[in-house]
RNA sequence: GUGGCUGUAGCUCAGUUGGCAGAGCACCGGGUUGUGGUCCCGGUUGUCGUGGGUUCAAUUCCCAUCAGUCACCCCA
């Protein structure tokens, strides 16, 4: 047999970069419930009809289907697909679930999902995201679109990553200004305005008139919209001094002031109201957010989501809800691609107990047994080699301590620092930081 | 999905107008008769990404494919 090769698309981590990405994980999931999410785990299919109620993206959806299916039979609405997405499978469970569930819902969902798209560094076919939502019955207050980046914010704050800065807008801005000067297909201008910052102005002002049938002042004054950027309220002031009137406009300036007023109250320098920020399709409907890693902005947004009105309801209740999500995976394929996130050692162990002659091993594993209920990480020698070679062992995988059993009692080693002192297996402990890996 | 660039040892990379495959680091053994790291000596690094083609001969030239990366597409 052939020796195997890596599937485009799909990463597989080291056991240290693994390491690293359980204890991002555990953070993230740490704050997401200080915050009171509860945590939900949906399977990973879901119909078909489901997944492409979103949009046009069906040709990345992966489908489900059993070897001894019919080759050639159709794949209907009920086919079973890879979920693309959390929010759609979460909207999904929404529905199915609303006898059950207390409104507002607030969850947090930490899985996998897949994609068919070309990879590159920090874009993958099957990656984790970090997702959280909060959904109400008929009504969704405004506070919450102001709460998603203060979760977010802690989150990433609690990580050894570089700072972040969320980008904020707000749909109803861009419709209402776009309304306010006389275009009448909103969409397109957001697509074309989103594109700003890939081929410049003068592209996206053709871009404009081709798609949006803009005429040149309209395009103009499109530009000065998404021009306006201000990390706290004065951003409002920008926006009407270009002199557009929309009830759906000073709506939109006004949630959009309460999102970054509540971020700078909370996060001094975490947020940013950037009205160029425009975001994917249709069904974002007030705030959207993106988010940008410091000294990694040419690799896109980290973390994004936004607020949606009608992404979920059945007969005549609907389903309200926003949210936010942070790409795991893509954050740790570039700071590994950096070499810019690093874990003390290989392996969980904290201590090795050395073993003097095979005879003796079970002594070693009577000490090693003492040491893990204690909540100590110990692992017994592989051999009874020389004692260097063990030494040795514990120092390739980062392992701080060996232990060596003596007729006269025992002795354990830092091998960082050579110091080596008489201990006990029920009593001995390492200081707190020498407890698990350290990432950092 | 479309196009460009790249692919040689565990890692970083040399290399040959087509003639037996190299260096540093790492790794293994010994010096060091049971406490590593420094130093000295020695050793292995390998289907030259994979499969085909041309040729007396291919790591080198050609085609395909896979993987990585970049741009496009898309980005729930």
């Amino acid at each position: 047999m052939s020796k195997p090769t890596p599937l485009s698309g799909f990463p597989e981590w080291t056991t240290s970069q693994r390491m690293i990405e359980q204890f991002v994980l555990d953070r993230i999931r740490q704050t997401f419930e200080l915050y009171g999410f509860a945590p939900l785990e949906t399977r990973s299919v879901e119909p078909l009809d489901q997944l492409l109620r979103k949009g046009e993206t069906s040709k990345e959806v992966y489908l489900l289907r059993r070897l001894q299916a019919d080759a050639d039979g159709p794949a209907g609405d009920d086919a079973l697909g890879l979920h693309f997405d959390l929010t759609v499978p979460f909207a999904r469970y929404v529905l199915e679930n609303a006898g059950k569930l207390q409104f507002p819902f607030r969850r947090y969902q930490i899985q996998k999902v897949w994609r068919g798209e070309r990879p590159q560094e920090g874009r993958y076919r099957e990656f984790l995201q970090a997702d959280i939502d909060i959904v109400d019955r008929d009504t969704l207050p405004a506070h919450y679109e102001a709460e998603m980046p203060l979760v977010i914010g802690d989150a990433l704050r609690a990580l050894p990553i570089p700072p972040v800065l969320i980008q904020v807008n707000n749909r109803k801005i861009c419709e209402g200004f776009y309304r306010g000067i006389g275009l009448t297909d909103p969409e397109a201008a957001l697509r074309a305005v989103d594109k700003l910052d890939k081929i410049g102005p003068a592209k996206v002002t053709e871009l404009l008139a081709e798609t949006a049938g803009a005429s040149e002042a309209q395009a103009r004054a499109c530009l000065a919209l998404a021009g306006i950027s201000a990390p706290d309220a004065s951003f409002a002031d920008a926006v009407r001094a270009l002199g557009v009137t929309d009830p759906l406009l000073d709506e939109g300036i006004a949630e959009l002031v309460a999102v970054v007023e509540t971020a700078a109250a909370h996060a001094p320098g975490l947020c940013v109201a950037d009205l160029r920020i425009a975001r994917g399709l249709d069904y974002y409907t007030g705030t959207v957010y993106e988010t940008q890693l410091r000294g990694y902005e040419r690799f896109g947004s980290i973390c994004s989501g936004g607020r949606y009105d009608n992404l979920a309801s059945a007969g005549a209740v609907s389903y309200p809800g926003v949210g936010i999500s942070i790409g795991v995976t893509r954050l740790l394929g570039l700071l590994f691609g950096a070499g810019a996130l690093s874990i003390s050692r290989s392996v969980p162990t904290c201590v090795l107990v050395a073993v003097g002659a095979e005879e003796e091993r079970a002594g070693s594993n009577a000490i090693a047994e003492a040491l893990r209920s204690r909540g100590i990480p110990a692992e017994v020698s592989p051999n009874a080699a020389k004692f260097g070679k063990q030494i040795r062992y514990a120092e390739r995988r980062g392992i701080p301590y060996v232990w060596f059993r003596g007729a006269e009692g025992d002795q354990v080693k830092d091998i960082r620092s050579g110091e080596q002192v008489n201990a006990v297996p029920g009593e001995w402990a390492p200081p707190r930081v020498d407890l698990k890996p350290l990432v950092g």
